[in-house]
DNA sequence: GATTGTGAAAGCGTTCACAGCC
DNA sequence: GGCTGTGAACGCTTTCACAATC
């Protein structure tokens, strides 16, 4: 049996959480959040699974891999589970941000502001293009990706975030390897080749679009040339 | 048995492609027109996956569900696969899209074009901000949401992005359905209830930098409190 | 009585390995 | 000889179903 010594990981904490349920726990994050806001101190797997749009076992077998919080015949304490959450994320402290690219998307999420309130404080934005250097979006200034070592270092970040061109894309990763972060977002449309140590996720925007275009010409029949648009009713599924 | 007229989709065309699979052929499709531009004209699995960033088995099987469209012994010749791909997508005609949310992001997405050059043009932006309207993105004037239902009428349009506050994304979502949209690409951080036959995809930044803020907190050691940054060199993985 | 936690079953997706074909 | 196409094996994820517990 595991010596729980003052509440922080016990044994279960060292043991590998599976990535889909990884996916899934800043779901259950932000609902239990917006629970706890509403004074809510309790709550079931069902509920909660209604509340993220997944069934109910699967959230039990999610947060068990955190533990066992929950109390049979009641439920999950929110404030626990949020706290139990966010230890096993990480998110017990800030994580600093950096982006690379101050193009249209590059300013959208300098902008944007969430980051910063939901624990990614952007710590600097660069931009190669020295015309974009020292105009101010979101409240930091873009600075020269030349600076990009230094911003790593003295503000502690770990993380990057590319949101440049694809053809830039593989640059801004060297760099942001050479400067010491460890982990990336790639936004660019780019497969990108760094060493096995950095962890990468990508987020491509025509992907998701493409994907969608699958559904809708499915929908359509296939090869048949179905004008798109206003009273479809669509298929069964 | 559904006749094959014109090099048009065979039987294999209406046997559902496994969703996995599906998200990775907009992948092959784009690395594909990159060949075709610098004039490669026939490509292994092996070379696709290298490119792609998987294991050339898992393209040939991708591509096995297409049909058999590759030659033994030689490979697959780039301009038909770009063709098969582009005809299973449903990106044989574009796929006008409308934006809800004209701040940031909105902004970010209408401004971006890449959209556009990969057949998903901006067919209008709208928000529910009255201030908001009548200004100009990526040469899109906002228009007022009311005028929504309209806009996917005259434009034909089937995707609806929603790049609202997460307490506005419900409402987007309702408008759009109502409007007539059958997909929808989900920006803001809200589960949507939507009827089934619509089609979701949702695109949540923070929870991408959570999931990355999960794999630093392990690497940094768990509940040890290791500051992040600058110099590592990380574990094995 | 209600609800969790979890083995076991079922379902998907990936990888292997090799027959089939050029 | 080289490379595709694919059954079979494997591993991961989801779902079921029920004993354990409050």
């Amino acid at each position: 049996m595991p010596n729980v010594v003052d509440g922080m990981a016990p044994d279960r904490a060292r043991r590998r959480i599976p990535d889909a349920t990884v996916s899934r726990l800043p779901v259950y994050l932000r609902i239990l959040g917006e629970q706890a806001d509403e004074r809510v101190e309790s709550i079931s797997s069902e509920r909660l699974a209604e509340l993220a749009g997944v069934n109910a076992a699967k959230v039990r077998k999610d947060l068990s891999y955190l533990g066992s919080y929950g109390t049979r015949g009641v439920g999950y304490e929110v404030g626990y589970l949020v706290y139990q959450i966010r230890r096993e994320l990480g998110l017990t402290h800030d994580w600093p941000v950096v982006i690379v690219g101050a193009g249209n998307l590059g300013q959208a999420l300098a902008g944007y502001g969430g980051f910063g309130e939901r624990g990614f404080p952007v710590a600097g934005i660069v931009d190669i293009d020295e015309a974009k250097v020292g105009t101010v979006l979101g409240g930091t200034r873009v600075r020269h990706i030349d600076e990009l070592p230094q911003i790593v270092a003295t503000k502690r970040v770990n993380i990057g975030v590319i949101a440049t061109p694809g053809t830039a894309a593989q640059d801004a990763a060297d760099r942001l390897v050479r400067a010491g972060v460890t982990s990336i977002l790639n936004f660019a449309p780019t497969v990108l080749s760094v060493p096995r140590a950095i962890e990468v996720r990508k987020v491509d925007l025509a992907v998701e679009l493409q994907i969608l275009s699958y559904h809708e010409q499915r929908r359509a029949g296939g090869s048949i040339h179905v004008v798109p648009g206003s009273t479809q009713r669509s298929a069964s599924a």
